[in-house]
DNA sequence: CTTTACAAACAAACGCGCATGTATGTAAAT
DNA sequence: ATTTACATACATGCGCGTTTGTTTGTAAAG
């Protein structure tokens, strides 16, 4: 039953597909080749036509992967509009919250990406990529800083770190706790607060009011 | 070669502990039982005669597990002290990580306790633990809003999720970052940060002094 | 105080299933 | 005709659970 080009590709992105679906659901390791070959409605074979071996797959589900928040965050970091970072950093943190509950494809690859044992294989692009989004968020924060706005009791190294683990914190607590809350609703409240927190407080007299 | 009682109970520790270093070292699903009993001094033998199988002795390790800084705020909990809540939050948090960071045996203990994949062995007992830290979490900041010391545009579920987000994400990140930075300090810096935030600030003008 | 009779505390060997990797077959596309 | 895109069959190894064997503590009997 040979397929033509396009058939082909497609069934390539059916194990991709699959993989990434096994991955999450059973986890990696206890996930079988044979398992993804016939979640993806076909054998071995086709497996290893496309793919080395188990870690291959792996990366190749981590290179199609490219959260659309960064993309968000690095067109903000790039541009020379005065948008206001904190507000960005609230912003796209709340959408990628809401995005991450309603898209199941989104969860299983973020908890993909935060899962796992240290020191496997994918520990490092793991490390190497958590060290990329930390550097956007800084220079983000930098620039709040450079602009008056940053809190004064938080360097700009420690208000990232507040922010990330804002972020992978609320993911995590919502898993753990089998999603027993909104992740949107509540993640939306909590950021809105941790970023009014980090904002430099304006003189006495007006308070709370934003702009 | 029998053993005598006492040799007889250290070897079923000296398995518990090898368990634990390899489980968090190497991941749980990578270690073999081989592995275990190797490092442990034994055979697979003596692992069998004291556990079950693996899911078997990573109950046993999760049973002789308790925190700490859990066993202070169950006291603060169930006192009739009028400790500030939220003191006593920011406090046994920072000790919790400086705790983590200093021994690397709570190190291992927790990292177990927060990794691991979805629906294996052990999540059900994770999702069970984690609820029963929350309840505890949640009292403390329940008896915070009701001495009026908390912020009032949050809600005692969401500061409390707010709490556990920092205290799991803080680990979680540092660990993702390669320790790149000391987890004491900084957790110290942000959980006062947070904690502060979570603090219903007084009113304008006079008045405002604390208990 | 011996001796006996177990039972405890393992070690070593065995067999089984299962996942992996490879090698081969094969029909359709080019 | 050759290559592509798989499916099928086969070989290998590894971890697991069980069984069996051996040594030693230990308690009761004599």
């Amino acid at each position: 039953m040979r397929r033509s080009k396009a058939d082909a590709e497609q069934t390539r992105l059916n194990i991709l597909d699959a993989a990434e679906r096994l991955f999450c659901t059973r986890g990696i390791a206890q996930t079988t080749l044979e398992q993804i070959a016939r979640e993806a409605g076909a054998t071995r074979g086709a497996f290893y036509w496309y793919f080395k071996d188990k870690s291959d797959v792996l990366s190749a589900i981590y290179q199609r992967y490219k959260s659309p928040q960064l993309c968000r965050i690095e067109t903000a970091v790039a541009g020379e509009l005065p948008e206001d970072p904190l507000e960005v950093l609230e912003v796209t943190g709340s959408e990628f919250l809401q995005m991450l509950e309603t898209e199941p494809v989104q969860q299983r690859l973020h908890l993909i990406l935060i899962s796992g044992t240290p020191n496997d294989d994918a520990a490092k692009w793991r490390e190497s990529k958590n060290a990329e989004i930390y550097r956007l968020l800084l220079r983000m924060m930098e620039r709040a800083r450079d602009e008056g706005i940053l809190s004064d009791d938080l360097t700009p190294e420690e208000a990232t770190i507040a922010q990330m683990v804002m972020i992978n914190g609320l993911i995590g607590e919502w898993y753990r706790s089998g999603q027993a809350f909104s992740l949107h609703e509540t993640g939306t409240k909590l950021l809105r607060h941790l970023s009014s927190s980090l904002r430099k407080k304006p003189a006495e007299g007006a308070e709370g009011t934003r702009t």
